[in-house]
DNA sequence: TCAAAAGTGTTGGAGGTACACCCATGT
DNA sequence: ACATGGGTGTACCTCCAACACTTTTGA
């Protein structure tokens, strides 16, 4: 037992990453920081984990403080514990990234915090290592979206597949073929055809579609061989 | 600055997840805990971070003490921080997984500490959280191995087609056919066919091969297309 | 001589890419 | 009428799984 306490302590928080998607481009909210050190500077939104507090639940009370949101995908990307990540104090940070419908996201949550939607190909600096948290965060995200539908994620709950290609091209920063994509993702029978149409992004309509309920942790067996 | 203090502060420790590769099978060294709680049990390599040491620092240097290695390859897996994963008092624990030829370990930090090489699949119950641990970590290389070549780090510099097999085998817990992994293997282009041949596992004798110099961090692009 | 690994070749199928083509409709 | 996305079909290519077959050599 006394063994433990000759071992220092430390300062243990969270930052999230926020991937939202609205108008074609995937977006990361972010907001100007509270407090010193770096006041005013762009900052991920984060916070210390409290006692009896898994970094998991730390990581949804942030988020539930400063979007207003519960039960959000949320997943832990990496711990970063450089000992000069913050100038002041030593602080070690577990960075998770999380997707949300920016639809459901409450708007009077941003100007509480100030947070602003960027989109995530023109950040600006971040303060500490958050710009590095994000490049992680966007490469988890990425691998995500190639086994299992993130549409169901950032997307309202019906969308066409036009929508789930544009998102889809967002996340990857390339185009994918129409028709093969379509194709593909009928194929692995994780979306239901709605009766309803959308007539808004074409002159001919195209139909909604949902995950299937049953669907949504749907792996898309994208699964190493060798 | 004051917003800091405010905060509690936590123990970190780091666990280090250590696989070899030895007569066919994948091992992972574990070790009876020298103090309590839970004295005596089995046990992943661990130790807390010091003041002024990266997670990354503290593992490679957990993995110096334990294993006499240095420059091992490390790469982080996950971050465990529920509030009552260790009995006694909380602590949080920053996982790692390690990959170190059987070889060159020093046989003598065995005695030592008490440590044992134990095939992955016939794992004894570990203390805490271990067990999760080494799921975690084992996924995390089959992925690598599935998109890089282990064998540089798991295997002697010099290597055959079926050494490598067999380690691919014991990675993934399958089997392959001979003929298409000898090709696929080779196809890569990052293997080097020595002169010498191993004799002692077949009558035939099978070429040494290794990994070329430029190649060892080569990604088999089994990129997400979708 | 026979078993067992080394090493090469062939074949069929699955799935992805590129691209052609028709459909529906708002402007 | 025409531009635009919706939606379908096809030809080609790559890669992999399965498996046949020959070679070598120690027991």
């Amino acid at each position: 037992m006394e063994f433990y306490v000759q071992h220092p302590r430390f300062l243990v928080a969270v930052d999230c990453v926020i991937f939202g998607y609205e108008e074609g481009e995937l977006k990361l909210l972010i907001y100007p920081r509270a407090f010193e050190p770096e006041k005013g500077k762009w900052s991920l939104m984060g916070g210390f984990i409290q006692q009896a507090e898994s970094s998991d639940e730390a990581a949804a009370r942030v988020l539930k403080e400063t979007t207003g949101l519960n039960e959000i995908f949320l997943e832990q990307v990496s711990t970063f514990s450089a000992s000069d990540r913050e100038p002041s104090e030593r602080v070690i940070s577990v960075a998770y990234f999380a997707l949300i419908k920016i639809e459901r996201y409450k708007k009077n949550k941003t100007r509480e915090f100030g947070a602003k939607w960027w989109p995530v190909n023109e950040l600006p600096p971040l303060i500490f290592d958050h710009n590095e948290m994000v490049l992680q965060s966007l490469k988890k995200l990425q691998q995500k979206a190639g086994h299992s539908l993130v549409g169901s994620e950032l997307l309202p709950s019906k969308f066409t597949l036009l929508q789930l290609r544009k998102l889809y091209e967002a996340i990857y920063q390339r185009s994918f073929d129409p028709g093969n994509f379509r194709k593909k993702m009928l194929s692995l029978g994780a979306l239901e055809k709605l009766d309803q149409k959308n007539s808004t992004e074409s002159k001919k309509g195209a139909y909604y579609y949902r995950v299937k309920p049953d669907k949504t942790e749907l792996e898309l067996e994208r699964i190493i061989k060798y």
